[in-house]
DNA sequence: TTTGTAATTGGGAATGATTCGCATTTGCAC
DNA sequence: GTGCAAATGCGAATCATTCCCAATTACAAA
């Protein structure tokens, strides 16, 4: 991706103040693979030795979820919500039924549905939230039931 | 769908005794258009006059959910879960950013894409979650940020 | 550079959905 | 009908998230 990210524009563009907690929270998350509840985040930051409370994590997080800077789901086997920076290259995410972990998929095949959805139905159609569940490579040949 | 569902026979096939609250909470559900939460459906059966606890609804959907006979889904906005018959015929929904409301849509595209899943990343694909965000007709034309 | 003000933050308390513990009841196989 | 595991009720506990409010900070304008 060439240069340094400029996380103070991305910040400045959306009427949000540029803080070092944001700043640092931008950056724990672009480099992240994978989604991150806000403690395991809060927890993530501590280590490094930025000094920030749990309460500024989540305000944090769901400010830049508001303006689409970082992308909110909650699972419904892991009732806590996970984050992620917002690539805006549409990935989606494969989550394992056991082990809760989630690897990114590239490549979306929903344009021509959401196309479809706003003339049958007169709703218009701001985003979408695709999660494929199954078993991991790892987890693939354990009982279930 | 012609006749009578037979509850019991679902419940069943799945080891789940039959109760009168499982029953109920099954054709309660599958009456709804809309997914529900556990709370909103406790007090319908309660005006139904169905005795029952807030515990048990919650137990009940759970069960129903680990077995597949009810689908369980949380929004990142409006943060609990809800829940709704799995009528197997694949239907998604529209979730309107501005009321929350969500309506089913059928049709799905999805599945060359599982299957580009399943062979690409040794992934065992066991289902998935479609969400469509936007502006249902009603809230169309109010303001944003 | 200094100042004024609204936005942000810390930290702890409050909230609210969901789960748990345990005694009681119920479904159902035998 | 009996026995036992599963299901239930009800209240307490849990846990993620939000709220409150005083202190701090970002940054626009002077």
């Amino acid at each position: 991706m060439g240069a340094k990210k400029n996380y103070n524009d991305i910040l400045k563009n959306r009427n949000l103040k540029v803080t070092k907690h944001r700043y640092a929270i931008l950056e724990s998350l672009e480099k992240s693979k994978l989604p991150v509840s806000a403690e395991s985040l809060y927890i993530e930051l501590k280590k490094k030795g930025i000094s920030i409370s749990l309460s500024t994590v989540y305000r944090s997080l769901e400010a830049l979820y508001k303006k689409g800077i970082v992308i909110k789901s909650i699972l419904p086997d892991y009732n806590k919500a996970v984050f992620e920076y917002n690539h805006n290259e549409h990935r989606h995410h494969m989550i394992c039924i056991k082990c809760h972990k989630m690897q990114p998929v590239t490549g979306c095949p929903l344009e021509e549905y959401e196309k479809l959805i706003e003339s049958k139905f007169n709703f218009t159609v701001k985003g979408h939230n695709l999660e494929v569940y199954g078993y991991c490579d790892g987890c693939e040949s354990k009982t279930e039931d």
